[in-house]
Order: C-alpha cells, then structure tokens, then sequence
DNA sequence: ACTCTTAGTTTACGTTTGTAAACGTTCGTT
DNA sequence: AACGAACGTTTACAAACGTAAACTAAGAGT
C-alpha cells in the first residue's frame, strides 16, 4: 500500500531506530535485548514498535529463515536533519543563531567536526544579514520584543 | 496544585508561545487573531491551547478588567535551549557535529550571530576529542557501522 | 509426532494531542 | 432591567502514543 517513507517518528520509535543504526542489521532479539536494558522496555513494547515501523516504511525487514533482519530504510544523518527541519520550524529566526550556539556550547566535538563548522561558518560570513526578521507572527512585527533593540522588518 | 512549570510543550502549544513571546504581552483576542491566520484555527482551538498552557505554567495571566493579559513564564531562549536538550537527547553523540552542519548550513544568521558562533568554535578546539563516542547502545559498541571507520571505544 | 520456544501479528487500553463546540459569566449597551 | 458581545472554562471526541498482554505460526529438541 504505502509506498512512501513516513517520518513521523515518535520519540520511542526514535530510540528502537538508534539501536538498528548502530547496528546497521539486527535481529528483533538483539533489539529487544537492547532496549530491555536501555528503556526497561518489555519485550511486547519494542515488538510493537518495530512493527510500527516497519509499517511507516522506517525499517526494512529480510527475511532470514521464519526470522527478519531489520535494517533501517533512512540514514540517521538523513532522519535527524528532517526533525530538526521541523525543530527550527517552530523556533523564530531571530533565535537560530543564539540556539545553535547553545547546542554547540554543550556539545562534545571531534577535531574532524571542528573544522568542518569551521568551514561552514567561514562560508556563512558571506551571506550574513544585518538582522535578522522574525517569523512568529505574520505579517506585522513585534521584533523590538526579542532582543529589546530596534526592529527593521 | 502545580507550582513547577511544565517544559512539556506540545507542537501546536509551541505555537501559540511564539505569538505571546513576540508579543511580550497580549490579549487572547489578540492571539486568537494571529493564529487564525497563521494556523487557520478556530478561535476555540486557541482558547484550549491558552488554557492548557496556563495550566502548565508557561503562561501567565494578569488580570486586566474581566480578561486576563497573557505572558510567558519561560522566555524563547530558556524554552529552545531545553527542547533541543531534549532533542540532542535522541540523537547519536557521534552525529552531533554533522547535525550542527547541517543547521548551521541552512541557517540566515547576523553577522553577530557569526561572531558569537566563531566565538564558541574557537574555545571548542581546545576540548576537542579525538573520536566521539557513540551512545546508541549501552555497554557494547557499534561505532565501526556510523562512520564507515574503526571506533575507539 | 509432540511439545517448547521464539518471533511476528493482533488486540487492548489509558493518556496525550489536535481540534472545536457548548456553557457560564460579566460588561457594555439599549 | 434586558440583551448581546466577549472571554474564560467545561466538555467532547477522534487520532496518535506508550505500554504491553494475548495469539499464532513455525522451527528445535526429545
């Protein structure tokens, strides 16, 4: 039936996904076992929520004997940058800056990860606006509310 | 009851934070107004979002005649910072780095935004690691399938 | 063959979420 | 004093979620 591939994945299916990422193919034992530690899950929850997934088209299943492989049918890379598309949906523009220096803040970097910000930060001073619009409310302004300061939009 | 604030803000709640977070301070007309534009809801679906957000201690009502002015108990910033803890929560450590790539890419930022991002890469270098260690599963590793490389921990 | 185990599928059920109508109360107006 | 508009509160209800037991089918071992 559904041929597409749903993304809605709820924050339970999200960790039963991590496991199989980490795992690149895993029987449902190994997944169960998994999260039976991890979640203190019982084995009917994260059985039930394979299924799910597999109906949202998330995991793929092989067949192998009366048993499936599951394996999963989107990238982490992929999957995490789609909810954080929708994260930074809900966040107002004027905040994205200050919110990404947040997460960068706490987050524990390689040497690999650095430079490629690095990169990507270096190329962003081309584009960088004076200030930027808020997006909360539609069609009027409200900025001089966010940072107390003057608003151009 | 309830004196603690409740963090746990639903997507369409989210929604009508902004407007009063835009806002600073305002009628529910006024919400009501910008949402049934924006979202295209009835005026009855806002006055539940209000009400359960009050409930939850995000909002704050001051009583102005028969109807209350409303505000937020928890700013923009304090509220994105603890969603994206949450969210960051779900998400491998060792695609922490890329994910922030991946926002950072698509980001409009102000120059002061760069500054401030070029600010906290900087002091990263020095914490830099080697190689993130994966945190999908607990107790065993499975690293070697995320990069495609031979993991460390 | 017969039973135990294992793995996928169905069914269950209370809670949360999205969406909104209905209700009750209180001013402003006639 | 009566009436209608405005606003907060209650109630409603289907869909999504979290959590899990029950059921079913198919090998594994005796």
């Amino acid at each position: 039936m559904s041929a597409e591939t749903d993304f809605n994945v709820t924050d339970s299916e999200w960790e039963v996904m991590r496991v199989v990422w980490a795992h690149g193919q895993a029987s449902s034992k190994e997944i169960i076992d998994v999260l039976g530690q991890k979640m203190d899950w019982k084995p009917a929850t994260t059985k039930t929520f394979l299924g799910r997934l597999v109906n949202k088209g998330m995991l793929n299943t092989q067949a192998d004997g009366r048993r499936y492989l599951y394996s999963a049918n989107v990238g982490e890379s992929e999957f995490v940058r789609h909810a954080l598309d929708e994260f930074f949906g809900h966040v107002c523009n004027r905040e994205v800056g200050k919110t990404i220096g947040s997460v960068l803040s706490k987050a524990t970097l390689s040497h690999k990860d650095i430079s490629l910000l690095q990169t990507i930060l270096d190329e962003k001073k081309e584009t960088a606006v004076e200030e930027v619009p808020c997006n909360c409310v539609p069609g009027q302004c409200h900025c001089n509310v966010h940072s107390g300061g003057s608003c151009s939009c």
